[in-house]
DNA sequence: TCTTGATATGCAACTAGTTTCATAGCATGA
DNA sequence: TCATGCTATGAAACTAGTTGCATATCAAGA
């Protein structure tokens, strides 16, 4: 039993590269995390106690003037070999909950206007998407400038990014075949 | 409240496209719907029930000789009201749950047995996504041979399996990088 | 004859994830 | 001064999704 958790093992990984509270960790998951695996803060906080509870990691409180303290978490012993163990096991097929897609099949049982709606919110997804893109492209340049001098968590974060950008790309030039076929429908 | 659901968005369009049982409906979200959005015939069964309570869709019992009886299932008037409902609301952002992603980045605080270990479990992933590539492209030329003579049902069909395809095809050439970059870190 | 596998449906128990609400200090600008 | 927004954490209630088990028929092949 256990097996694929999956929340746990992201929060392993991301403590690893940089200790933080699950204010932090929530934050990263909206960003750099956040293109591969999404969570709430509270989840962050109700897993983050689990762990904590089950010695996967340790706990710091760090007083702040002029904000809240916090609690800074690190990865401990038995939380590392937890995450050893699950990077052993087979990886899962990636889970896809692609709104937009039923959107677009389903409109084949909408009208003129309710295709006109979706070919709006087609628009403004895209406007979503390249934002992302662009922000990626930003991120890598300041955090990869020179990929011939990278250590190895540098040359594995960059080739995830690298997938991220790739994965906008594709995105973004499907969008536009989706929006030529939604126009196409008209004539 | 109310308003993301989502399953039953998935199952309305299904139905609508071809009426069916629970189990061709899981079977279906094994092909061709589960391209972009996954669910378990426990699930489906279990959505269907509260449909069916609900008067989204209707049941139908079929005999059949030599196998067990069915329920089909089709969308009634509510159901299809529903539906449009959600169409016209706005699109959420795809949600990824990118199991590999992780454990690349995880890779990082793993021995060179683990990164070792790591890189057959992604030649044996390429390989999954080759076959589902080669079955995108097998279905494509068997239903859409003739591009220009669609309706606007295969149109949208047809755009979404697109979609498929390009993501395949993007995830085939990013695991051929991250294959070279495991490669590289040993050198 | 016996096993395996496909068709076909479902309950029960569990785990994961979302939403709503609450609290509290300080900074910034209108 | 007042509203807004960011930092920071959390409880409670709900909804969604998974896993394990159970059942039954029939076909095909060992």
């Amino acid at each position: 039993m256990m097996a694929r958790v999956a929340l746990e093992h992201a929060i392993l990984v991301s403590l690893l590269e940089q200790p933080g509270s699950g204010y932090e960790l929530a934050r990263r998951f909206d960003r750099s995390i956040g293109r591969f695996w999404t969570a709430t803060h509270q989840q962050i906080y109700r897993v983050l106690k689990r762990m904590e509870a089950d010695g996967w990691v340790t706990a710091e409180e760090i007083d702040q003037d002029g904000r809240p303290d916090k609690r800074r978490y690190s990865v401990a012993a038995p939380g590392r070999s937890v995450l050893t163990t699950w990077l052993r096991e087979p990886v899962q097929p990636e889970s896809v909950r692609h709104e937009l897609a039923v959107k677009i099949r389903g409109a084949a049982f909408d009208d003129a206007a309710g295709r006109a709606a979706l070919l709006a919110e087609v628009e403004r997804y895209r406007a979503d998407h390249e934002t992302t893109l662009h922000r990626y492209q930003t991120g890598e340049q300041r955090d990869f400038p020179d990929p011939g001098a990278l250590d190895t968590g540098q040359r594995l974060q960059h080739v995830v990014l690298r997938g991220g950008i790739a994965y906008e790309q594709m995105v973004l030039a499907w969008l536009d075949d989706v929006l030529e076929t939604l126009h196409g429908l008209g004539r």
